[in-house]
DNA sequence: AAGAGTATCGTACGATGTACTGAACCGCTA
DNA sequence: TAGCGGTTCAGTACATCGTACGATACTCTT
């Protein structure tokens, strides 16, 4: 208590690599992946740039551990369950998580070093179908599928610029009108008929598509339900 | 004759808009897209950078104009054929175009102002599928799934840190090796009995989720054949 | 008190997109 | 033939990005 006090409480310890990579995932989620810089995160995070650098490399691993944190959102499917209820579920956990993370579809391109949320989460689902009769080879082919179909359809959902139920009219419509002329005549009719139609929530489509891929899957067990 | 010769034989009007967006697909394709720069686009061309915006008034402007080269790239598919036909047809020729230019399935995600070509391939399409008999809302639905799946499907391939056949075992094996320790069993499973296998391409695995899909949607056409 | 190790930061460099400004060139009319 | 206005190109400069390098501050052990 004699000369100053200390210019700051300055709490050490208050980083970590754990908190670099929530927080680089809340920037993201708030501000766009294109917004998360390491000045901008640094900041974020009451911090300096070059500090965040003591806990990852560089901004490639912090994009590589931000998937994986998406990952681990996610719950695991279960060897134990009926195979198509786990698919089921674990196929809006997905996409309800790369709804949540639009920028993670984009960025699934460009990693190619899963971390260990995510390989548990392949592990898993392969596990799933195995537990359920597929055949190795038709368990790679209905994995191909059934992520080929997620991955796709948070794509589709990412790139739209309407989110949600009956907000696809308010956007859609004046752009629906320059193409009345006749240029695109079922685009317009879809859009009239059903896209634009009040309730329409293109997330709503997920559903008959992933029915019928586990319909079709379905058939594709040799053992006991067909 | 008389001062300077004119330094260089100038020849002027070299440059073009389109002549722009076919040298960024090409750089593109050659170098990956984030090695296109508006520097290293105006050096492949032989100009200065500020040179190209004169015919582009920025670097989005670039990206949605070499996505929608992609899409013209594609036949459009033909109401007059057999739906089926058309459908497969489509989607292969989609898959291979997004093959050949990787980069333009992650940029999907951002760009939301599509381009004519891609307009004339989706009205096109849509088109096809009503005259196949679909009903305007499952024609939304089939469209949603067909394209989730291409886009998903080449996603995943464009992921992939291999291509094409026999090459996944060189890479992977190494890395399947450090798992055998039991913490991935069925991912090890899936790679030793199927992936490694040789003659795999994971591209083989596109044909039976597009059989899949294209069995189911034919049961939910109303009219005639089903 | 001194030293060792851990954690944080300041400065600086090269690359990027692009705004601003001027120069070069063309086809034209007078 | 002279000049002019629109078209096309380029030079310079600036803000922002990732991050290399080295210095600094804090904590703990001895």
């Amino acid at each position: 208590m004699s000369s100053t006090t200390p210019p700051a409480p300055r709490k050490r310890l208050s980083l970590s690599r754990e908190k670099v990579l929530e927080c680089a995932l809340d920037l993201a989620d708030e501000s766009g992946i294109a917004a998360l810089t390491i000045r901008s995160l640094a900041q974020s995070m009451g911090t300096k740039p070059m500090s965040l650098y003591y806990y990852v490399a560089n901004k490639d691993e912090i994009l590589d551990g931000i998937v994986d944190l998406v990952f681990s959102d996610i719950e695991l499917p279960s060897p134990a369950g009926d195979w198509r209820d786990e698919m089921h579920r674990r196929a809006h956990a997905m996409r309800a998580a790369l709804k949540r993370h639009p920028w993670a579809v984009g960025l699934l391109e460009s990693r190619t070093s899963p971390g260990a949320a995510t390989l548990r989460h392949h592990d898993a689902t392969l596990g799933t179908l195995r537990a359920a009769g597929f055949s190795v080879p038709m368990t790679a082919h209905a994995y191909a599928l059934l992520d080929s179909y997620i991955y796709g359809f948070a794509l589709q959902e990412a790139a739209l610029p309407f989110e949600g139920r009956d907000t696809a009219a308010e956007i859609t419509a004046p752009i629906m009108e320059r193409f009345s002329g006749g240029e695109y005549p079922y685009m317009v009719e879809i859009a009239v008929e059903h896209v634009l139609k009040p309730g329409y929530d293109f997330g709503d489509e997920f559903d008959f598509g992933l029915n019928l891929i586990l319909d079709g899957l379905s058939r594709s067990i040799p053992r006991s339900n067909a």
